[in-house]
DNA sequence: CGAAAAGTTGAACGATCGGTCAAGGTTTTT
DNA sequence: AAAAACCTTGACCGATCGTTCAACTTTTCG
């Protein structure tokens, strides 16, 4: 049972098949689906084409690859969410946390709405599954927040939406929001702002004082 | 100067370049823009192909009638966030127009959610000269009802990208909404309740009582 | 009415797509 | 060192793409 030392081989496999799938994110936010080309993928790779048909096959294959890793992501990030703690501090850590998702993989959540926009052919499965239960039980605890009257009898079913659309509206319309930033980037300052601007109107939208 | 009577021929004309670019739309909102061929949207609008290139010319040209089409709808509903108005009555007003777009025109919603993700290669110009400027506009608006005392010391910016992300994310995400509403479609009543859900959250938020 | 203009449509074009394949090189295993 | 497995890559395939074109019908207008 002792895990073979990884060889030359195995190293570069790994390396490779990272930075195709990085390659690949870019270029299927960018193009969506259909307009993203094994071609485009490879080029942006530095990889011949045909060796990106090697690691992956088909187009969907690589695609699957690339939205379940950027889901993976976005699940143990909803772990924060957790029944146990304090309505405030909870929301607040996983607004937060969204937000700098939204700043670090903002190719992941372009990928995802282009996906959802276009009825989810790939995810549709896991939306009917996993989300739907992880959605019911947050619903769950968030009711039990207002029942206990430790925040305002709001909808939990649409705060969660305001959640989700506002934190990932600053992934997805990135370049909306940079032009309307004097095509400048967002600041480590302004992405601070963000977030707190964002948790102030939402908390105080809960019941924050 | 008089302006001359439709005949069959113009009437006829009107109607089918109606009918293809509702069928555009959709088609570019399910498929994006490298997705939809003239041929899918010619089958939608049931005509032939060379029909639909003869009036419109190029796939570019149709595309952009499409955005443009649903840009002037958005930039009408805007107007409602006129200054004068008591800031609460224009804000709710504005979240209720917004949503009610998004439920009679989500695809050209998730077509301008496309291009945006796309970095607008076509609406570019618009984003960096109109919406730049009617954003700027509103900001001062709102800040000026701040000064006034009249909502909370927010951030008009994310005020309005919160209202603007909530608002279109009911369209955008059409397909997981219905899918986490067990796969059916949003009630008139469920839409009643999103817009109050969403108002009651936005407008506490700003500090509505 | 008759010529000109506008609308309709199937066939065909070069380009690009996703995917296959074979030939040759490299690494691992025996 | 020989065999086996794995990796790399350019050439090539059928399908589909956006677009062009020519033949034809219908509508408009003097």
């Amino acid at each position: 049972m002792n895990k073979p030392e990884p060889g030359i081989q195995m190293r570069q496999r790994e390396e490779t098949v990272r930075r195709i799938m990085e390659a690949a994110e870019r270029v299927f936010a960018d193009y969506g689906y259909a307009g993203a080309s094994f071609s485009r993928i490879a080029a942006e790779a530095g990889l011949p084409k045909s060796n990106v048909v090697y690691y992956f096959e088909t187009k969907e294959a690589l695609y699957r690859r690339v939205v379940e890793d950027i889901f993976n992501v976005w699940r143990a990030a909803a772990d924060n969410l957790s029944p146990e703690a304090d309505p405030m501090t909870a929301l607040s850590d996983y607004i937060d946390t969204k937000l700098e998702l939204s700043r670090r993989r903002p190719f992941g959540s372009k990928v995802w709405a282009n996906e959802i926009i276009q009825r989810a052919p790939i995810v549709h499965d896991y939306l009917e599954g996993e989300l739907r239960r992880w959605t019911d039980d947050r619903i769950e605890v968030i009711n039990g927040w207002i029942a206990a009257g430790q925040i305002r009898p709001i909808s939990a079913r649409h705060l969660l939406y305001a959640i989700w659309a506002t934190t990932q509206h600053y992934a997805d319309f990135t370049h909306q929001i940079k032009t309307l930033n004097d095509d400048a980037d967002l600041s480590a300052a302004q992405w601070a702002d963000t977030k707190s601007a964002v948790k102030d109107l939402l908390l105080r939208g809960v019941g924050a004082s």
